[in-house]
DNA sequence: CTGGGGAAGGGGCCC
DNA sequence: AGGGCCCCTTCCCCA
């Protein structure tokens, strides 16, 4: 750090103070310098109150809390397990609370205990409680020895969750289960294999005041003990334990997934650990900010720091996304979106005609529209990846949320999403009086391969896209569609950048980021983020394989695989 | 090394 | 908004 190119100045505090030390000559008999760590101490915690080079995130209620791994690490065989792979850590709110932690942030990062910003005096009970869940032994003696002499011996704590207002599921929780679910699902590879690891046990009774009961009880409460992102995949480091299942968080995340994650085995892949009801992705955790109330922006990160606007609410998932590209991505771009933005369709969609007001971007044959990363449909787009490279702000090379139409105008893009769709919706109403009157042309001497097949003619459909030919039975559906025309992406992923036609795309991509699947297999534990994925890899199971070549009588499981198979069959070669 | 199959990830889009 | 299905693609294994 200090020999490195500083852009922090508090790095060259410590420079110059070993080198005036180092340079008096006096290399004392111990070679020590005596405030060393006190002094990397400070500037660790400096940084922390700036950001720089903090790593990691942790979440707590709505708090969002900022810090360096190693730190973390260092502090606590808990937090060790929680960083090793993960770049984003929910806590468990039973445990602790956000003013809570922050105390014990502080804590960690200086040694003292300070007090809290609440009026009240610290309350040390529930300092113990989280010291404990949190596996912070120092603090939680310390707790300990305050609670003493004040005369509430912390035994009574146990039911003196009261702090917290813990549920009784929580007081049973069991650090160790924590951890070791924790391990379990981040070691376990995705064929199973389950590699002997160092599992970090909880410690002796000191830090178990509040922490029992059977590992059975404990894995269905570690519910809150999650990291909806990680390092691996993206975002997804989570998604490195595909084969996890959950011990059984859903349950207090409002999911039913006790038909979704069956027990854990001991030998089998750990628990994926969900960080919430995906289901709620967009809504609450990663989706719409608390309308009412900001929630706080832990120490000085604030949340213009990562990436927000001081006028605008929290958005957790704003601020995931700027920190986390910024950790995973130096190019702004997750490892995973990485590869899929290289992808390239080979053949054969539909493809939309060319020319139209909304022509959609198009890469391969047609070549991107300048200026233009996204893709035409889907990941059929290198994203500016194979046009030339992706620009400075990340793989989509643009401002975070931009707009097509401004852009031409130079205009810079948008802060947030919201403020972006707001923005768009008033296009949308220009540019579909646009398609009312029709934009002539090229489109309709193309070949449109989606036009309606028999199967349409089925039923009324009296709602005809003024683009291509396709019908549908309601006008909300038409719309839906004729988005798929525009040039402009309403919905773009707060991590990657990659815009989206329709917000449940948007959300589904955002799941693969943070690792959610909530679907899991019965039989073998295997998560998956779509209930369709979990119903197609239930044939692995089965043996059931719906899918005939009527050629050569080969079957499939998976009814991509027969197409795959058919081409073998049609291709010239 | 190559091709085919199995399995899975991800996006599009209709319902 | 979410489910469901289609399509494209990738990775891995194996012959």
């Amino acid at each position: 750090q200090v020999s490195g190119p500083s852009s922090d100045a508090c790095m060259p505090v410590l420079a110059h103070r070993w080198c005036a030390w180092a340079g008096r000559g006096d290399m004392g008999p111990d070679m020590e310098l005596p405030s060393h760590s006190k002094q990397l101490l400070l500037q660790l915690n400096q940084q922390r109150t700036k950001g720089f080079l903090c790593d990691v995130i942790i979440m707590v209620e709505n708090s969002i809390f900022r810090a360096h791994k190693n730190v973390l690490a260092a502090s606590s065989i808990y937090f060790k397990s929680l960083v090793l792979h993960d770049n984003l850590i929910n806590l468990d709110t039973d445990m602790v609370s956000s003013t809570v932690f922050q105390q014990i942030l502080d804590f960690i990062y200086t040694g003292k205990l300070l007090p809290s910003n609440q009026p009240a005096e610290p309350n040390f009970s529930t300092l113990l409680t989280a010291a404990s869940y949190l596996q912070l032994p120092e603090l939680a003696a310390l707790c300990r020895r305050k609670l003493k002499r004040a005369g509430k011996p912390f035994g009574s704590a146990r039911a003196g969750s009261a702090g917290m207002g813990r549920p009784p599921r929580s007081q049973r929780l069991s650090t160790a289960s924590v951890i070791q679910a924790r391990y379990q699902g981040l070691v376990d590879g995705r064929k199973g294999a389950h590699a002997p690891q160092e599992l970090p046990q909880a410690k002796g009774s000191d830090d178990e005041l509040f922490l029992g009961g059977s590992n059975q009880d404990s894995v269905q409460g570690l519910g809150r003990a999650i990291c909806p992102a990680g390092g691996e995949a993206g975002l997804g480091g989570c998604s490195s334990s595909t084969n996890g299942s959950s011990g059984g968080c859903e349950q207090e995340l409002g999911l039913d997934l006790s038909k979704k994650s069956p027990p854990l085995p001991p030998a089998t892949p750990g628990p994926h650990l969900t960080p919430d009801d995906p289901a709620q992705l967009s809504d609450s955790q990663h989706g719409s900010p608390p309308a009412a109330s900001a929630p706080p922006v832990a120490n000085s990160a604030s949340y213009s720091e990562l990436g927000g606007t001081p006028d605008e609410p929290m958005d957790l998932e704003g601020a995931e996304d700027n920190h986390l590209s910024l950790l995973e991505a130096p190019a702004g771009q997750s490892r995973k979106s990485l590869r899929h933005s290289t992808r390239k369709k080979e053949w054969g969609k539909k493809e939309p005609v060319a020319g139209s007001p909304f022509e959609r971007r198009e890469v391969g044959p047609k070549g991107p529209c300048p200026g233009e990363e996204g893709e035409g449909v889907g990941d059929r787009v290198p994203n500016g990846i194979l046009a030339g490279g992706a620009g400075p702000s990340g793989p989509y090379g643009e401002p975070p949320y931009p707009c097509k139409e401004e852009e031409e105008n130079g205009k810079d893009g948008f802060p947030s999403s919201e403020q972006l769709n707001a923005h768009v919706e008033t296009h949308t109403e220009e540019e579909l009086g646009g398609y009312e009157t029709g934009s002539g042309g090229a489109e309709e001497e193309a070949e449109d391969l989606s036009a309606p097949s028999a199967a349409y003619a089925a039923e009324p459909r009296p709602f005809k896209c003024s683009v291509c030919e396709k019908t549908y039975k309601d006008p909300a559906t038409l719309r839906q569609h004729e988005k798929t025309h525009w040039l402009t992406r309403p919905f773009p992923c707060n991590i990657c950048g990659k815009m989206f036609t329709q917000r449940g795309t948007m959300t589904r991509h955002m799941r693969s980021h943070l690792g959610l699947k909530p679907f899991a297999c019965d039989e073998c534990g295997m998560r998956f983020t779509r209930q369709y994925r979990l119903t197609e890899h239930m044939r692995v199971h089965s043996g059931e394989k719906p899918y005939e070549c009527q050629l050569c009588g080969g079957k499939f499981t998976q009814q991509r695989n027969l197409i795959s198979h058919l081409r073998m069959h049609t291709s010239p070669s």
